[in-house]
DNA sequence: GTTTCAATACCCTGAAGAGGGTATTTTCTG
DNA sequence: CAGAAAATACCCTCTTCAGGGTATTGAAAC
C-alpha cells in the first residue's frame, strides 16, 4: 500500500519540524511538502497535480488566513484533505471553516501524537475527527449564536448598532443612512428593548460578548 | 568545553520536538530537561539544582503565564538564563517581562534556526539578544505608554474613566465614590478635554488603544 | 511659604437621548 | 392575496450630559 502523503502549511518552522518529527515515526506517513509560506505551497500543489493526500494547516498566519488558504486550496485540488492544526480555536472560524470550507478535521496544536496520527489515518480513509476542545469551542460559539439569534435583531438594526458603537450621534446615523432622525429613535429604541439594554456601553459590551456584528 | 544544558517549556509537544530536531543539530547544545506542563519541570528544576544553563520558555500556555513562571523559576534557580520564545507579541508583556523578570532573550516562534542557536550561545555567555519584531513591538507600546503618560490623567480621573466604561451614569458614579454628582461632572469634563473626546464610546476606544486602565 | 495641582462642588444652557406612545409604508412569507 | 414583520416617521416628557464658566480646599513640590 502506498504511504500517505503529507503537506505541511505553518509560518513557523519550528511547528514543521516538530510534526515532521512526529509524522515520520510512522511507517505509512510521508511528508512530502512543507512550507513557511502559503503562496509558495499553493505554486507547488498546483505544478504536482495532487499526489497530496492531506494538507495540515495552520490558521494563523501572516500573509493570508488559514480560511482563504483552505478555499484555495480544495478549488486547485478538490481530491486533497484538510486537517486544520490550530493555537486559536476561535468557535466562529471553526464553524465557518466545517460550514464552507470543507475541513475534515480539526486539532489544537497542543494534540498528541496518537491522536494527530489517527486522525491522519481516520480522515485519509474518508473519515472526519474534530478533538474534543474543538468540539467545545463549537458548542460554545452554537449557544453564543442561538443567543443572539433570539435576540431577533433585524438586519437594519444591526447596521444601526454598528453605527452607534462606532459613537456616532442619532444625527450622524440619520444622515448617514439617508433616514430622518426620528427613525433612528426609533431603531434606538427597539435594539435597546430587545437586547435589555439601557446605555450604548453595555449594548458594546453585549456586542463583544455575543459577536453579534458579524 | 561542556555542552550548554537546555531545559524547554512549552504547552505544545509539536513545539518542543521540532525546537529539540532543531537544537540538536548543533554539537554544543543539549536539551536535559523539557515539558508541557510548568509545575512538572518546575518541579524537576528544584530538584536538579541547576544544571540548566538555558530555559527556552512559551509564554502562552493555559495554567500559568510565562511571565508568572519566569519569576518562579528564577527565585528556584537564579543562574538560569531565561529566553522567552513567543507567539502572542504583545508589547506590554514583552516590557513587563525585560523589565521585571530579568529575561535575555526574547524570539518569535517565527524565528530562524540560526537565529534562535546564535541567541542561544549569545545568551549563555552572558550577552542578551531581542529579536527585531520584538524591538519594534515594545518601540510601538513605549509610544503608547509615552502618548497616555502625555495625557496627565490624575489617578482619580483614572478611577472616574474605568466607572464611564462600564456604562455607568454620573449619578451611579457620584453614589458609588460618595462624591457629589458635580464633581463627576467636572472629573468628566476634564477627562473629555485631556483625552480630546466627546462621548464615552470613543473614550473607550482610546481607552483599549492605549491601554489606559492597566 | 508660596505656587501648583488634584479633588471637590456649583451655575447655566442647549443638545442628546431614554422611554412611553401611535401610525404609515414597504417587504417578506405563507 | 392576506397577514406578519420590518422600516419608516412623528408626538410627548423628563433626564442626562457636553461644554462653557467659577470657586474652595488640601496636599505636594519647589
Amino acid at each position: 500500500m502506498r504511504k500517505i502523503n503529507i503537506a505541511i502549511l505553518d509560518d513557523h518552522q519550528i511547528v514543521i519540524d516538530g510534526l515532521k518529527l512526529l509524522l515520520e515515526s510512522s511507517e505509512q506517513l510521508n511528508v512530502v511538502m512543507e512550507d513557511t509560506n502559503a503562496f509558495e505551497l499553493l505554486k507547488r500543489l498546483q505544478e504536482n497535480i495532487c499526489e497530496v493526500d492531506i494538507l495540515l494547516l495552520d490558521l494563523m498566519m501572516p500573509l493570508i488566513s488559514g480560511y482563504e488558504f483552505a478555499l484555495m486550496a480544495k478549488k486547485e485540488c478538490p481530491v486533497i484533505k484538510i486537517i486544520i492544526l490550530s493555537m486559536n480555536n476561535d468557535g466562529k472560524t471553526i464553524y465557518n471553516l466545517i460550514e464552507h470550507a470543507d475541513i475534515k478535521g480539526f486539532l489544537p496544536k497542543s494534540v498528541s501524537k496518537t491522536e494527530l496520527i489517527s486522525t491522519i489515518e481516520k480522515v485519509h480513509h474518508g473519515g472526519q475527527h474534530f478533538s474534543e476542545e474543538i468540539l467545545e469551542e463549537l458548542e460554545c460559539y452554537s449557544r453564543r449564536k442561538k443567543e443572539n439569534e433570539d435576540l431577533k435583531l433585524s438586519i437594519r438594526e444591526l447596521e444601526i448598532i454598528k453605527l452607534m458603537t462606532k459613537g456616532m450621534t442619532n444625527k450622524q446615523i440619520a444622515k448617514d443612512l439617508f433616514i430622518s432622525e426620528k427613525t433612528v429613535e426609533t431603531h434606538r429604541k427597539n435594539i435597546f428593548r430587545k437586547t435589555d439594554t439601557h446605555n450604548v456601553v453595555s449594548l458594546l459590551d453585549l456586542v463583544n460578548r455575543l459577536g453579534i456584528l458579524n
